[in-house]
DNA sequence: GTGAAAGCGCTAACAC
DNA sequence: GTGTTAGCGCTTTCAC
């Protein structure tokens, strides 16, 4: 900028007013500046304007696999709502692991992100308490934060997880198993509880054997199923705690010979296209990831009132294999 | 860190010293500004400190849909390569557009990032030069810069579509169908060359109407295909040029009383147990997230042979939709 | 082992 | 309309 000026003839005001666009300098004045600019390959250098200014217009996404096809419209409608605002997206992956998520969120802050959506991977945020008490915006999207109060957007498992089952057991279910992901995971708790709060209000048994939390692998959750599916009193049915468990009994169901139901939380492409099309409880990720980014902004630009929390209904799609009768 | 001093009683270099986990100071100094920075909630501010240092440990991403099924594990893939190097990933969609690539490109210089890897939009980016100039390393994934030189990974688009399109005619197949993105993408329009070829090396004639390259919209795609299905001379196969395509195919097929053939480009989630089962020519984007971004931190550890170019070879993965004979 | 001073490139405040 | 000065929070240099 410096050399700009020398160019020009300015002064360092001069051409900073006119790398901003601001008012009050003549075209003549700016015609020159303009042409030193090019002549220069001169690239304003945003870290010292954000020492300078404070503010750095960019925002922080931290959540557990930017690849997972439910994060992925997540992700790409924080980043609309950031684009929109004219802020950049910084994004990390987690991988589901507490010390990778605050090494993450930590670096983000040291970067002064403006602000931070969080898909928590931690059940204890206190290490950003000194954050938020500096001025960074935070919301909580998916799972609540832990030990601190802060926006969260949410959706209601446990609703969406009784529905389904439910379901199931309008179509003469009695024996159903759950295989979710680890329980230590907000989502998949309350998933759990949904199943368990369906089969009570049924009158029906819950058998230790038809609850399977655990990580989404699969060879895991094949092992889970097909024991489930074996000895004297087989389930007839399964809820899937989340699309990466859906997909995997999807495989494992296809090669049975008798139909066995099925219902999954989360949609997933191609899901009607499939034999039978899979009944699932859908939820929207991308107006989660909307939702969770307009309250950010909102927080930046100067919302005091307390922390929130907002709740997303799910929808039941019946499409077929959960609608299938027991065997 | 002034604050930090003061109130630990010493100097500005010793707490930056202590901050950055270099020798030189006394265990009992140590102590005393360690806990000096746990008190005051202090974290360093990284703006500063990269505007003194000159690198910024982070590197930006730039491609067309970070949500996309394609895209979306490229992604992640760079984003492990760029986390083993310590750095972070700031990353943006340009939604096939030109204006917003360039725009988020140069934002992403602002800010200073080290290097950078790019799935282009536009067919220009000699409003690269200066930056390229200035030390930012560059590299170009699934399809070339425009009007610059520059490391770049590639698919072999050509020789994958062709390997597919001769596949259905191996099967038979005399009258096939294109539907593919926008030719002045260059992966699509390679890939249409590649069903040229391999048409006429089979001595087929190509009918004007069975190529309909266009934007991937599933009305669009519907429409064409519809339109090819029908009149006297009807297409008895299709070749889908990516995995949007692709998925739209599926559902028109379904719906047609006669079994219709169908490659597709990308592979994609349960391809394998929709019915037919979809024939793909994959290609691995996760691979070639990880060569591009291996190759830009090689650039950045001071490589310095004249740009490359890394093409991956494609795999035909036959799974029943691309056998069926024609009807 | 420790600290004082200079300066990274920019913008805010206030001249002129 | 335009320029000058100070300083954002850190690291580098060099002196103690």
């Amino acid at each position: 900028m410096k050399d700009v000026a020398a160019r020009a003839g300015v002064g360092l005001k001069t051409v900073s007013r006119v790398v901003n666009g601001e008012a009050g300098v003549s075209p003549d004045t700016e015609r020159r500046v303009q042409e030193s600019i090019t002549a220069l390959g001169f690239r304003r250098n945003d870290s010292a304007r954000i020492l300078r200014k404070g503010r750095t217009a960019s925002i922080g996404l931290v959540l557990e696999d930017l690849a997972d096809p439910f994060y992925a419209p997540l992700s790409r409608a924080v980043e609309e709502v950031a684009r929109a605002h004219g802020a950049l997206l910084i994004n990390g992956s987690s991988a589901e692991d507490p010390g990778r998520e605050q090494e993450l969120v930590l670096a983000l802050c040291a970067r002064r992100v403006d602000g931070l959506v969080i898909v928590p991977a931690s059940d204890d945020h206190r290490y950003l308490e000194p954050e938020i008490a500096a001025g960074v915006a935070t919301v909580f999207v998916d799972r609540p934060p832990g030990m601190i109060e802060a926006d969260q957007v949410l959706v209601d498992s446990f609703a969406g997880a009784r529905e389904g089952v439910a379901h199931l057991i309008a179509h003469g279910h009695r024996r159903i198993g759950f295989i979710g992901d680890l329980p230590r995971i907000h989502t998949a708790h309350e998933r759990i509880r949904g199943y368990e709060a369906a089969m009570s209000e049924a009158g029906l048994p819950v058998h230790p054997s038809w609850v399977a939390p655990g990580s989404t692998d699969p060879a895991r959750v094949r092992a889970d199923a097909e024991r489930m599916l074996g000895g004297p009193e087989p389930v007839t049915a399964f809820f899937a705690g989340n699309n990466r468990v859906t997909v995997t009994l999807v495989r494992v169901l296809a090669e049975l010979e008798r139909p066995v139901a099925l219902v999954g939380f989360d949609d997933f492409e191609l899901a009607d296209m499939l034999s039978p099309p899979v009944t699932v409880v859908a939820q929207d990720p991308a107006q989660l990831g909307r939702t969770a980014a307009d309250l950010l902004f909102r927080r930046l630009d100067g919302a005091h009132d307390p922390p929130c929390l907002k709740t997303h209904p799910t929808t039941l799609i019946a499409r077929g294999s959960g609608e299938l009768p027991p065997a």
